[in-house]
DNA sequence: CACCAGGCCGTGC
DNA sequence: GCACGGCATGGT
């Protein structure tokens, strides 16, 4: 089965992926650039196996989604195989704060102005997304002036509390929710991003302003319990699928 | 001019 | 507990 890698570099997990020339994907991960045109190019690299997640079963996974219900088949039909990403807990978080009521092609831009101005020069041309000590001294001013608005404060605060990200991976799913929604500009929506597509807990269901009309459409008056235990990739086969058909 | 984007915060009740 | 307005910025 093929992976769908537009869709699970592009469509709104990461904002760290370029589409280049012939079908190519380029990002600078693990302080080096990667260039990717197939997930068959990411298996012998060690890093990449597991920013892939490449010993999960998604076929089979993808097989079960598609059996719940005539919604999801069609989803899964159309969408093809998705994976979940395991980002750098720092950058997804980063990342995810300034995705609040913004769109993905602005997101990918405050992202790479980010990475521009604090980051390094891995290659030229290719900077690395700043670690938590490049934007220790970084002020809202400054992010504002990239153009993040009013979430330059909230960029600050996660700075500032970036230690709390060091605990979650042993958390059960609530005490992470709790624990990062400490972070101002962290809500339940950003937190079970953060969750999904960087601690791989998957029970997490973010709810943005195209699930919600997914939820109020398709499933009225269910909640994720109803997806278990595949709450967070059925959450990304509906979100990616009502985008596409919009 | 309006409304929208992978929402959240602060306030009021 | 829930409802609501405000919020930076750029695109349509």
């Amino acid at each position: 089965m093929q992976e769908n890698l537009r869709e699970i570099l592009m469509g709104g997990q990461t904002f760290s992926w370029n589409e280049e020339e012939d079908g190519v994907f380029s990002a600078v991960l693990n302080e080096k650039v990667y260039r990717i045109k197939s997930i068959e190019d990411a298996s012998s690299d060690q890093y990449l196996r597991s920013y892939f997640d490449l010993d999960y079963d998604y076929e089979k996974a993808m097989r079960e989604i598609s059996a719940k219900d005539d919604i999801l088949k069609e989803a899964v039909d159309r969408i093809g195989l998705l994976r979940l990403l395991k980002q750098d807990h720092f950058v997804a978080t980063i990342s995810f704060i300034l995705s609040q009521n913004n769109n993905i092609k602005r997101i990918k831009g405050l992202y790479d102005r980010l990475s521009r101005n604090y980051g390094h020069e891995v290659e030229p041309g290719y900077f690395s997304f700043p670690t938590k000590d490049e934007l220790k001294n970084v002020s809202a001013e400054e992010y504002r002036a990239l153009g993040c608005g009013f979430r330059a404060p909230f960029l600050v605060d996660a700075v500032g509390k970036a230690d709390i990200l060091d605990g979650i991976e042993e958390m059960d799913f609530d005490s992470a929710m709790s624990a990062l929604m400490e972070i101002k500009g962290i809500g339940p929506k950003v937190a079970s991003c953060i969750l999904i597509f960087s601690y791989q807990k998957r029970e997490g269901f973010p709810m943005d302003v195209w699930m919600k009309k997914v939820m109020n459409t398709y499933y009225p008056g269910k909640d994720k319990s109803y997806f278990s235990p595949y709450e967070a990739l059925c959450q990304q086969y509906l979100f990616s699928w009502i985008r596409d058909i919009s």
